[in-house]
RNA sequence: GGGGAGAUACCAGAGCGGUCAAAUGGGGCAGACUGUAAAUCUGUUGGCUAAGCCUUCGGAGGUUCGAAUCCUCCUCUCCCCA
């Protein structure tokens, strides 16, 4: 399935795959509401109070419900700094997750014609020999994907980088490797360059909410005052439709007056921004010059403008 | 015409003799945000030759060691009655 993702595939029965996330994210954003045991969590809604729990089980049956052409491995997320003995024991509760979760799956049929992959999660912090033994793990799975969590937590970036360049060392090359929640456009390009194939992250959207944009000449808070006169293009070399439509005046302004449609406006143009991006590195990387190219790129996009 | 209430920093609004450059909101200015409990959170917001000093609480006087706070007059707002 994967191997066709550049074009004539179909997913589900769309033109871009669905994917899901497992609720490992939330086992670690919702620590102080939530109880972990080996069988799974159990939390409370913060809406109604209500209980809820997810087992590798569970959740493998809501991705399948959902119709997720990528559904990942139920997994914990571990928080940083995270102590080795705590990093090692929770790295070996996601391998006992994925192994329910595998199982789960190969029980479970797919219930809309179409297949479902399952990626596995890689863990282990920090720490090197966790992190090698935790991608070794994985890769013994032979997923369709493999993807790597735990980083991006609050880690120096210099040890996510290292973190992943291990990773992907052992990793299978001919399958996507998917760096989870990452992150800044240089962080992107940098983690590219270590071998990722995939990403995702809430950042393109929640900074633009702030009034953050992502530019290739480096990063815009349109909330500044310096913006208030400038009714130049919102980004004169953007390629989404809002880029020169709107002013950066206009955005200001629409910021300034908590209208719905600053956040809507600023995310289509980030959104845009990060495909171009990502866009970019495909093509310099088939033309062999990813390496020149990310190099001038990088230099720019965290300059503030 | 008679009676009453009040004027505080950009706005609203506490304070009612010293611990007040003045609570708290809002607004302004800036920062944070990385598998989304996030249209959220944080800092800052009189001026300077800044651990100190100077000018602020409608205006002008006064009482006091000391006043945004007490007294007198003035100006202006709002409410009730006629």
């Amino acid at each position: 399935m994967l191997k066709n993702a550049g074009g004539l595939h179909k997913f589900n029965g769309w033109d871009r795959p669905i994917l899901t996330d497992s609720g490992g994210y939330q086992v670690y954003s919702l620590a102080n509401t939530r109880k972990l045991t080996n069988e799974g969590v159990v939390f409370n809604s913060h809406i109604d109070g209500s209980k809820h729990s997810f087992t590798p089980e569970r959740v493998i049956d809501i991705q399948r419900i959902i119709g997720a052409d990528i559904m990942m491995a139920f997994d914990e997320c571990t928080p940083y700094p995270c102590d080795y003995d705590y990093a090692k024991k929770s790295m070996h509760l996601t391998h006992a997750w994925l192994k329910r979760c595998v199982e789960h799956d190969k029980k479970s049929p797919f219930l809309y014609g179409y297949s479902q992959a399952l990626f596995p999660i890689v863990q282990g912090s920090v720490y090197k020999d966790l992190r090698k033994q935790s991608a070794e793990t994985i890769a013994s799975v032979n997923a369709e994907g493999n993807a790597i969590g735990g980083l991006s937590v609050g880690e120096p970036h210099e040890m996510m980088y290292e973190m992943t360049e291990l990773v992907c060392d052992v990793l299978p090359a001919d399958k996507p490797r998917y760096l989870m929640g990452v992150g800044t456009p240089v962080n992107i390009l940098e983690s590219i360059a270590l071998g990722i194939d995939m990403f995702d992250c809430v950042m393109p959207t929640r900074n633009a909410r702030h009034g953050l944009l992502y530019t290739r000449q480096g990063v815009i808070n349109i909330k500044n005052e310096k913006w208030a006169t400038d009714f130049s293009a919102l980004d004169e070399d953007g390629t989404s439709i809002v880029d020169k439509q709107y002013s950066k005046a206009y955005l200001r302004h629409l910021f300034k007056a908590q209208e719905i449609l600053a956040g809507m406006i600023a995310s289509l143009h980030n959104l845009a921004f990060y495909l171009w991006l990502v866009g970019e590195a495909r093509k310099n990387i088939l033309e062999g010059t990813f390496s020149e190219w990310k190099q001038s790129m990088v230099g720019c996009l965290d300059t503030r403008l």
